[in-house]
DNA sequence: TTTGCCCTCCCCAAATCTGGCGAGGTGGCG
DNA sequence: CGCCACCTCGCCAGATTTGGGGAGGGCAAA
């Protein structure tokens, strides 16, 4: 088990596109013997990007309905830290129910886990293994290989980002000391006036300081680069 | 050694409260022989906090100069998303230098690994292990123990969660979707116009939506609305 | 069925933000 | 020493947002 463990993890780290993930997603579920493996992600720029065994039928069907803004699973990861099981997310809604009764029918499989990972700059993905299997059985998966999944989506995480970026680079700029301080009233609430009061300064100043963050930040208004530092983990609320 | 593992995980599980983490990194530190096992972590409110086999001294000094606005670990790690060695880090400036000097006097070690842990809500966290050896003696070290780090460090982060949250509460109203809709266009930067021929309403019916959002959401004006709708993952950008 | 929430639309005046102009002092790095 | 980035301040005019009204139809749960 741990042998395969660390093969898996060797391919992964050679892969060299997201066809390689694809791959790996597959001898994974292979390996497991389970319904599905997936692993997708939404990144800075809110373009979506997934490798993962599903049938094409769901995908597509998912993307159509747009099932991303009220998918459970997602929803509930955004929230948490540890990995989750379906089971604990809330499917008290009548439309998560029936989303949930039509991702039976698409063969997307009853039991599920779900690793929320994030990344730099509000990047957040999520790894999920799911299967047709009752409750005993699932957990007792969920038991023994749980840690190895956490590993695992960690590694896709990381050949993900290395895809993004092509290498490294991403320089997110640096804001000033006053710059964030600026961004971090303004993200508390405050209006310029009031932030201003609170740094000491005239409210002027304070615009420079906000003038340059959204530059330095390419934000289009001052929501939008106070929405970026957050983003980006600059500043914290 | 894998049974150790488990151990201590168990132990991390039933921690109570901050001073059994603090004895959870002394454990791991006398297990695995080596200078130090840090876990320190920013919460949203700004506050610090930790648990690590640090002198008291270097503490107090890190806090006193306010090193966390410099430290190369801090720095390096915000940025990426794989544990780093301390060094792959980026020690060219002179008072990365100094501050590096100054660390080892205080008997922190000249070998680090930290893994940057990411939660909900910006959350960030550190782990670290570091130690007094060569190169290559470091290495082997990483290479051995890099995935029962990486799992410790996510059962530590798991605890301190909890300890923030006092168990859950923080129920986070729920936004209906066009006032989803709506945020998340603000937050990607358009304005109230662009953002009301984007959702296909009028403008004076987008202002509904954010208005009802911002009540919701207690916020004080859009961009606080926005900012608290991106904290609590109720949107992505 | 009634209550409540969601979606849609409209007006107006005051407050706020934005963009562009210019100016001076500080401190680090090469 | 010069360059560059940072911090600080002022004025003005136009664009945008905000806050407070009111109003109707739809859908779902109680």
């Amino acid at each position: 088990m741990q042998e395969k463990l660390e093969a898996l993890c060797e391919f992964l780290q050679e892969a060299k596109d997201v066809g390689d993930l694809q791959t790996a997603t597959e001898r994974l579920r292979d390996h497991y013997r389970i319904a599905h493996i997936v692993y997708h992600w939404v990144n800075s720029a809110g373009e979506r990007f997934g490798a993962g065994t599903y049938s094409q039928d769901w995908v597509d069907r998912y993307v159509e309905k747009d099932y991303l803004r009220m998918d459970p699973v997602i929803l509930g990861c955004l929230q948490r830290f540890n990995p989750v099981d379906w089971k604990e997310l809330d499917w008290s809604s009548r439309a998560a129910r029936a989303f949930f009764r039509e991702a039976i029918e698409f063969g997307v499989g009853n039991q599920g886990l779900s690793i929320p990972i994030r990344g730099p700059a509000g990047q957040f993905a999520l790894f999920t293994a799911s299967d047709n299997c009752d409750d005993y059985g699932w957990s007792a998966f969920v038991d023994e290989n749980m840690r190895d999944l956490m590993i695992i989506a960690h590694e896709f995480n990381k050949k993900a980002l290395e895809f993004e970026q092509g290498g490294d680079s991403a320089p997110s700029p640096a804001l000033s000391p006053r710059e964030l301080a600026a961004m971090t009233y303004l993200a508390k609430g405050m209006s310029r006036a009031q932030a201003a009061v609170e740094m000491e300064i005239s409210e002027h100043t304070l615009r420079v300081y906000i003038e340059a963050a959204r530059h330095k930040l390419g934000a289009l208004n001052t929501t939008h680069a106070v929405a970026r530092a957050l983003s980006r983990g600059l500043i914290v609320v």
